[in-house]
DNA sequence: CGTTTGTTGGGTTGTTGGCTCAAGAAATGA
DNA sequence: TCATTTCTTGAGCCAACAACCCAACAAACG
């Protein structure tokens, strides 16, 4: 399976949130890109996307920064993959050719059973167990 | 789901050539390339990594041309991936950052999924039904 | 007002997917 | 043996895109 650096980047960046997620503290871009090792400069498009898409919300400002908008376990793959790439849920196949159908077929049931996982993951599920902030329900 | 055009130009291809399969005739390029309208230069490098992976065999000069190597049953989609774009299988995703590996985790999960499915079909399901030379077992 | 933060929109750059082309080798048949 | 037909091989092209950078701007706060 392979996917694009944006995604993975996103997942990671939520998941940083995801720590403190409950408390009031915000995150500043500088301190994600750092934690997650993801460039800043790029980070910040990231962000934005994320922030469209309703994922997080934002402050500016001193004591400005980041958080996430919903719980941890409200925010599915589905959605992250839906704002920062949404190429990949798209499936693409034409049905030219005499055997276009039946191989476009095949590939819509496996998009298909792609997208249900997507759905099924939780931001929640990628938060590392050693978290120290614990975010309480 | 995202894939490649010659991922889409190869199943399309094996399956024009799996109609002929049992029979003795032999297809050539630009038959193939019209029927699963395929660029016919372009095709000439999948049908070369399609025999170098053992799917099909070829013969030059005259009455030349391409034949399944193996009965459409017994080639699997992943087998197809792996030779033409076996990129699409590799999980490339790293571990970096602090959540690399919770993220991680999840995706090499949905990469294994994804590849189950991909062993589970057969060339002979991207054969169309309404195929008019039957293949014989 | 000055500093700190996020916001926006525009580059830039290297890679590569998709495609083209041409010279060569083998098989056939006249 | 020669011409024709087919596959074989390797090289090269090009637009598009992923990934990243930057600078001018806006708002929040003390």
């Amino acid at each position: 399976m392979k996917l694009s650096l944006k995604i993975e980047y996103a997942c990671r960046v939520l998941a940083q949130l995801a720590r403190k997620f409950g408390t009031p503290q915000l995150s500043h871009i500088d301190e994600l890109a750092e934690a997650e090792s993801v460039p800043a400069n790029y980070l910040v498009q990231i962000l934005n996307e994320l922030r469209n898409g309703g994922l997080i919300n934002s402050r500016r400002g001193k004591q400005g920064g980041y958080a996430l908008a919903k719980a941890p376990q409200d925010i599915t793959l589905h959605d992250i993959i839906r704002i920062v790439d949404v190429e990949m849920l798209e499936n693409a196949i034409s049905a030219n050719g005499h055997s276009g159908q039946a191989v476009q077929a095949v590939w819509v049931e496996i998009g298909k059973q792609f997208e249900a996982q997507t759905r099924a993951v939780k931001l929640a599920d990628m938060v590392p167990a050693d978290s120290e902030h614990m975010y309480y329900i």
